[in-house]
DNA sequence: CCAAAAGTGTTGAGAATACACCCATGA
DNA sequence: TCATGGGTGTATTCTCAACACTTTTGG
């Protein structure tokens, strides 16, 4: 039976998340310029062309509204409640992105494009549709996703002293973490490598070594039936 | 940006999995009776009405089309290519499904609806769009989350002996499992009950008491913050 | 020399693994 | 009474959590 027409439209929306010692994990949102939902702000996202693949959809619509590219993207959730657009039918598949914050300091609140802007998770303001949902969403998923998947390294410089590694994680896991039982695993797995640099400590104490994460050694490590797990 | 109207089409498709101990794990296919992909193998699907949630447009499929309602349901991934429908730009979100066979055997050849059928999925046929890429990407997801999800017992019987379990996951899982080892730590979680009943032997060898799962104690559990993890 | 943060060694508890053996049934 | 599949005990190995101590820096 695969005949009715339907008049559903399709659109991609972009979960994008950054982080920083000083608010934690971050979210990127805009401020919307037009009709529903006005000035409140909202994840970027917007409607699928005719001719482009999703994820391409979702690359473009970032650029266009923020001036990021990600660094990591996947698919998370398709949204699709009748009434989650008080317009008409609209069906949203929202995409998971991770950034290195730190890289991406200018956003773009130019051109034709809404206002964008970094909000902590800790504090987010109201959000237009259902995108406190998918934000609720996506932050699941991250928490999942970094116990089993060596993804936090996205979210950090390319080169990062082991504390970072330490505090990013004592963000997104509730539970406490040792602090020499999590270094000694982690460099357990051997995909981490160090530069040789030291850090130039900030205030007080020991500067400690500088990491790198070294993705050809984690492909490896996964052909050899490796399973990273925190 | 959110100007531009699409004639993009959303469909649902359903990718419903079975179980027995003859043909290991089965998907549930349709026959294709229109025009694109006539007589081929199908997983069912169709479009999803103006004003029905994407769930309820699978399930009203799944029903329409096998006379099958699954009892486990749960959002797969959403397949958007911009060719994977020869006719025109069709997205399709999949559904992952699981069935106690043994309830269902009757399978609706019936009504305007296509043939339907159980393929083993050692022995699949050639398929229809990208319903091939599909299943895989199915099978995976039931292979991951039989580790850390017991959602194994949606494919068993109620009340089963334990080596139905065991050769389950033995159909899922690569690595072998070790009978003893398997049996401490599934019991060990103290979700199962015995039920008190024996199995008739079919043939040799001595019968088996019968289990079920308990969800209420298996929910209990989570609370508790218990992980199941084989 | 003191506080703060980084870096490392060690030990004991509990889980995973391997192995071995006993039990109930049909033929 | 034998073959087959079900059921269970236990020693060994390994991982993980807890704790304590040392090192390097700025003030």
């Amino acid at each position: 039976m695969q005949n009715k027409s339907s008049g559903i439209k399709v659109a991609v929306d972009a979960i994008v998340f950054g982080y920083s010692k000083h608010d934690g994990i971050s979210v990127l949102l805009i401020q919307r310029k037009y009709k529903p939902y006005k000035d409140i702000w909202a994840i970027p996202g917007g409607f699928v062309l005719e001719d482009e693949s999703l994820e391409d959809a979702v690359k473009r619509e970032l650029l266009e509204e923020t001036g990021i590219t990600v660094n990591y993207l996947e698919q998370l959730y398709t949204f699709g409640e009748p009434n989650r657009d008080p317009r008409q039918r609209v069906i949203s598949i929202a995409y998971f992105g991770l950034v290195k914050t730190s890289q991406y300091q200018e956003l773009k609140a130019s051109t034709d494009a809404e206002n964008a802007n970094w909000f902590s998770i800790k504090k987010l303001p109201s959000l237009a549709f259902d995108h406190k949902q998918m934000i609720t969403a996506a932050i699941e998923r991250l928490r999942a996703k970094v116990r089993y998947q060596p993804v936090g390294f996205e979210l950090l410089d390319k080169k990062f002293p082991f504390s970072d590694l330490e505090k990013l994680y004592l963000a997104l896991l509730d539970k406490e973490i040792n602090r020499r039982n999590f270094s000694k695993k982690i460099l357990s797995f051997d995909f981490l490598e160090e530069t040789g640099e030291l850090s130039k400590p900030e205030g007080k104490g020991r500067p400690s070594k500088m990491y790198q994460f070294n993705p050809k050694r984690y492909k490896e490590l996964l052909k050899e039936g490796f399973h990273f797990e925190i």
